[in-house]
DNA sequence: TGTACATCAGTGAACGCGCGTTCACTGATGTAC
DNA sequence: TGTACATCAGTGAACGCGCGTTCACTGATGTAC
């Protein structure tokens, strides 16, 4: 966070755009971010639709500033979680972050929706969202290079082809040291595993398949901890 | 199908309800489903607005007929796919159910947003959309319980909780014989990460990361297939 | 410390646009006798 | 087979609505001397 603001303009200034975003984080929960709206956001804030515009230059730099809001806000969630365990407890590092993880997706489903859902039609993210879009990877990659510098194995695969190692390359550098091939493929499954349920879940695809989304989520990612060869 | 119309109307009828919906399929891929437009629709066939309102009562019904295609195409594409191998070629069966699935996900990435994307903001799928929708997971349960049946077994869970087997047994249920509790975790996971990967990949969270993403898919498929013991 | 000027926040009207849905209507198609 | 009536498809105008963004403006706040 920046010094605070001296002038009584900056204070107004960072408290009207505290309230901008809040607003509009309250508007995307509901009725989306397509129908996000800069007229309705100044409706409720009592302004002229006009005056939002001190603050946001157009409709989609706010809806840039919601999506990097969210990505910070989970990644922060699943840092903090991870940060909470004892450093050589891999599983308990391995659930704490995936159930924080699951847990702000469901306390958050709309900027759930917004930053892992489908693109919002029309808005191209900009290149400032990149770093806070990768904090929750990052976690995730550490853990799993932790496992590996501990000696331990993932169950699987015996063998990565070469045309997989060439293609993830780009991951397995991603940390220090890097990853064998085979932890990260045994690493981004887990990705698309953890992913995968919440979307699915979130977005109904689970009713009445599953009766317990938390159970079940902590029966999966007890696998998921257990293939990684974290248990 | 049902039988061919025998009236000119009837002819007519049929036609331009399938004009309207493959004009709403295109407009799906350029604008996305909340900015799904009737008047657009018409503009593009050539007639008035409120035609269009003789053959579907509102845009929502629109968007639910959308809805039926799409995952009617998918899970026809995924049966297919797997009527397509030898029954005993279990491991084949799965590669070829998952790699029509990501298949289709490509080739129709917009109808993909539609179904397994963010849900539609102010709009409730009605009950028809389930039957359709249920086809691909069908398909897959089909598969683990022919591995059952056939003796193969799951690599891990060793042990299931009772409250987890309780919270999964309608997905057990689901196939005769029902599954094993161990199967039916293993299935679910590879349920959410076959989908989790097309998400992450389709939405952008892969850029960068993964360099060739049917080679990844691939690797992350036979690793699957190993886990459910098909291998 | 006081004054002159520059900067900034917020206003309200306006531009031009698109939307879903309804309604009374015309003319073509289908059907019963 | 021919006629009278019912059904249906499609029209065009209208209702009432909301949107993003621009612009000239007023008045308050900040700053340099």
């Amino acid at each position: 966070m920046p010094t605070a603001p001296r002038t009584a303009r900056a204070t107004a200034r960072a408290e009207l755009t505290r309230a901008i975003l809040d607003n509009a984080t309250a508007q995307l929960a509901e009725i989306g971010p397509a129908a996000l709206s800069v007229r309705a956001i100044a409706r409720d804030l009592g302004m002229a639709s006009s005056a939002v515009y001190r603050y946001f230059p157009s409709r989609d730099a706010l809806l840039t500033a919601l999506l990097v809001e969210a990505y910070d806000a989970l990644g922060a969630a699943v840092e903090e979680a991870d940060a909470g365990v004892r450093r050589g407890d891999l599983r308990g590092r391995f659930r704490a972050m995936a159930k924080a993880l699951r847990a702000w997706a469901v306390e958050n489903p709309h900027q759930y929706a917004l930053t892992y859902g489908s693109p919002v039609p029309g808005y191209a993210a900009p290149g400032d969202t990149v770093a806070p879009a990768q904090r929750v990877t990052y976690a995730l990659l550490g853990l799993v290079r932790d496992a590996q510098q501990a000696g331990r194995r993932p169950h699987g695969p015996d063998r990565v082809s070469a045309a997989e190692k060439a293609s993830i390359a780009p991951v397995t550098a991603l940390v220090d040291p890097p990853l064998s091939p085979a932890y990260a493929v045994r690493a981004l499954i887990a990705w698309s595993t953890l992913f995968g349920h919440v979307s699915l879940e979130l977005f109904g695809h689970m009713h009445q398949g599953v009766l317990d989304y938390e159970t079940h989520h902590a029966t999966v990612v007890d696998q998921l901890a257990a293939d990684l060869g974290l248990a």
